[in-house]
DNA sequence: TCCAGTCAAGGGTTC
DNA sequence: GAACCCTTGACTGGA
């Protein structure tokens, strides 16, 4: 089991997201700003080594305007040896990693473009995980989409989508349930199609559901990831912000919940990106908690 | 230097 | 049909 958190580090004193706006582009930009984020992605997974968090989501900014037709600096080639570098501590250091393409990825838009750069988008950031060397154990997790009126059509564009996509994309996708359109249930529909592994997200279970118990849900999730080719499940956790709207993402983690949902895993191998908004500090304290129950390893000799 | 407005991209909800 | 929300940090330009 490892313990992460996504994109952002509040101890460190940098970003990995530094962009700037299209109308500034310019290759010496990209250089530069790419540069920076992946010196600072490092430090990130150094510290994350140092205090035993092994999961992390890399900010999808990592290349501004990665999939962007503006962008033509060939930052592939340019940091070949810096990717490699990222992917050798992640593999020596026996950590994963993941990419969530934001809400403008959408795989069963009726609108052919919307499509296009989604696909783009996809194959922007999963080459970035094929630049250093991972296997297809680090994915890239996305939503099923809109529902535009019509679930069984969408769902049906969904697949015909996904039956498009290179292999370097397929091999790494993972489909996460949502927490108002497309339950559990749905996107176990599209692994039996396709055999998408199913992403589980605690929380928008427990906003949308067709009435499983979070312990069968979660087994019904683990079910979809063949255990050599993607590694064990991936789950998003995270509980309700106690006096706000329906779906908001607690500030952070209440311990007795966190708890709870670790005894409906059952035994069950997960990897738990924590999604709060205090980010490690959160992960932090889940780490204790785990290591407290025997279930995660001591932090080993730090290697910076 | 600070701060409010804005930023590539989509879809759903509310009015 | 327009406005606003999600979610969010970082950039930008004006004060």
């Amino acid at each position: 089991m490892r313990i992460g958190y996504p994109c952002v580090n509040e101890s460190l004193d940098c970003t990995t997201a530094s962009t700037f706006r299209l109308a500034s582009y310019s290759d010496e930009r990209v250089e530069q700003t790419v540069r920076n984020n992946l010196a600072c992605l490092l430090r990130i997974l150094q510290y994350n080594v140092q205090h035993n968090l092994r999961f992390f989501r890399i900010g999808s900014n990592l290349v501004p305007f990665g999939s962007h037709p503006i962008n033509t600096f060939p930052w592939q080639t340019h940091f070949a040896a810096e990717f490699r570098a990222i992917g050798d501590y992640i593999k020596a250091h026996d950590m994963r990693v993941s990419f969530h393409p934001d809400q403008f990825v959408v795989l069963n838009s009726p609108d052919a473009g919307i499509v296009q750069r989604s696909v783009q988008e996809l194959v922007y950031q999963g080459s970035m995980l094929d630049l250093m060397g991972l296997d297809g154990t680090a994915k890239l997790q996305i939503h099923a989409g809109g529902l535009y009126g019509d679930r069984e059509s969408a769902l049906t564009r969904w697949i015909a989508t996904y039956k498009t996509l290179p292999d370097a994309v397929k091999r790494r996708l993972v489909v996460e349930n949502d927490d108002r359109l497309y339950s559990l249930q749905d996107c176990l529909r599209l692994f039996d199609a396709v055999g998408v592994p199913v992403l589980f997200d605690n929380f928008h279970h427990e906003c949308l559901n067709s009435g499983e118990p979070m312990s069968m849900a979660v087994q019904l999730a683990a079910a979809t990831w063949h255990p050599t080719h993607d590694g064990p499940l991936m789950i998003d956790y995270s509980s309700q912000a106690l006096g706000e709207r329906k779906g908001k993402h607690t500030n952070t983690m209440q311990e007795d919940l966190f708890r709870s949902f670790l005894e409906d895993l059952r035994g069950i191998d997960a990897d738990i990106m924590l999604e709060i908004k205090d980010k490690e500090a959160s992960a932090h304290r889940a780490c204790a908690i785990l290591t407290d129950l025997g279930r995660l390893a001591p932090v080993s000799t730090p290697a910076l």
